[in-house]
DNA sequence: TAGATTGTTAATCGATTAACAATC
DNA sequence: TAGATTGTTAATCGATTAACAATC
């Protein structure tokens, strides 16, 4: 694996497409793949592909294609997804229920091992055979689990201050569903996931074309 | 409103942020605010929201900034937030219940109008008083609601014929939370949601610091 | 060997940042 | 008026696309 420079974060996004991609590609049993055929059910070009896994490393066989198999295990490797992460979902309403139950999660190397909310009346009871605990607790069940990455899933007013007190706990990475602009340390790692830019997205463009 | 030339993706989709922003900034009771002190609560450059928003019109004042009521009302009609959006979820599993439940997407302007699953169990039930209609009466349901945009939370082995299915009975828009790279006609608005990308971006920043 | 396909360098394109004139 | 802040133009930066030598 190269260790020069950077590498672009738009590359580094689509890392997760071509691994989820190439484990279908597996699944079809098909071992060798060029960038032409797996761009074109990614929906990207051959070269963009190319230019992406070169810049982790020579991937490829000249002549021949990926070795799907080895590529799979390569970009694994190269996300992390080799190892075992710990996740933890704080808020247990709709979306943190969803998430709990979320397979997909699973089957790329996240477990989730705690689930926390303030509702008594969800303390105590079992999402997917993990109990919730007290959000109270939330330093304790951090240490205890050995939690890599938090999950906010708790209501935009409490969400700041539910960061803090995960980035005090010692968590090194945080996944925020609250619609809220999160200020963490510069050393944690933070993706927010905002669902209403798609949905307005997909808004701007129908006022736009063939206006009914 | 401006109409020439082309306003980039990202431009549009950092409109959803200041909209949100901005909300919340008017229920603070800030009548007037900079693209300076915006850009500071939402970790933007000013420079960037100016560009952003002067792509569209000129909605600030000189030397004083913007009246945050009226840029609101902007951006909600450069979205095509100020209507209505009927939208029916297609696969009542986790997710599609929790986006059933999830209060922003109201508060934006969309309507969830219709749920459908092939489950027959589901079928019949409730879901934030909203009947869930067979799969088999799809057409039928995009119809009689008058439904614009799809939702597709169904498994994946299965989003992309109800992608077809929701293209020919005249749906617009299509919101994917299948992992899969759907294929639709090029006058279909497609965004898909990959939580995948998000978690596994984390991973592999934190695969990278400080290793433990 | 000839054909295929990668990895890399150069060219293009697009988006962000910087600077500043316009003007409230 | 002086100070503040926008809108716009120019400069920079970064990412994508094109071209092609390397080589299986």
């Amino acid at each position: 694996m190269k260790n020069n420079a950077e590498v672009s974060k738009a590359t580094v996004d689509r890392l997760p497409l071509y691994f989820r991609t190439l484990r279908q590609v597996q699944s079809e049993g098909i071992d060798i793949i060029s960038s032409e055929e797996l761009g074109r059910r990614i929906g990207v070009t051959p070269e963009q592909i190319r230019k992406d896994l070169a810049s982790f490393g020579e991937f490829g066989k000249k002549g021949v294609g990926y070795f799907v198999r080895e590529l799979i295990r390569n970009i694994s490797e190269i996300l992390g997804l080799h190892r075992n992460w710990n996740i933890a979902i704080i808020g247990v309403g709709h979306l943190g229920w969803a998430l709990a139950n979320y397979r997909s999660l699973n089957s790329i190397g996240f477990t989730v091992a705690a689930l926390l909310d303030a509702d008594s009346a969800k303390i105590g009871q079992r999402v997917n055979g993990i109990e919730v605990s007290d959000m109270s607790d939330l330093e304790q069940v951090i240490k205890d689990q050995d939690i890599h990455i938090g999950v906010i899933t708790v209501p935009a007013n409490v969400a700041q201050q539910t960061a803090e007190r995960l980035v005090a706990a010692g968590v090194r990475g945080i996944w925020n569903f609250a619609p809220v602009v999160l200020k963490v340390p510069d050393d944690i790692r933070l993706v927010s996931e905002d669902l209403s830019v798609g949905l307005s997205s997909i808004s701007y463009y129908l006022s736009r074309v063939a206006r009914e």
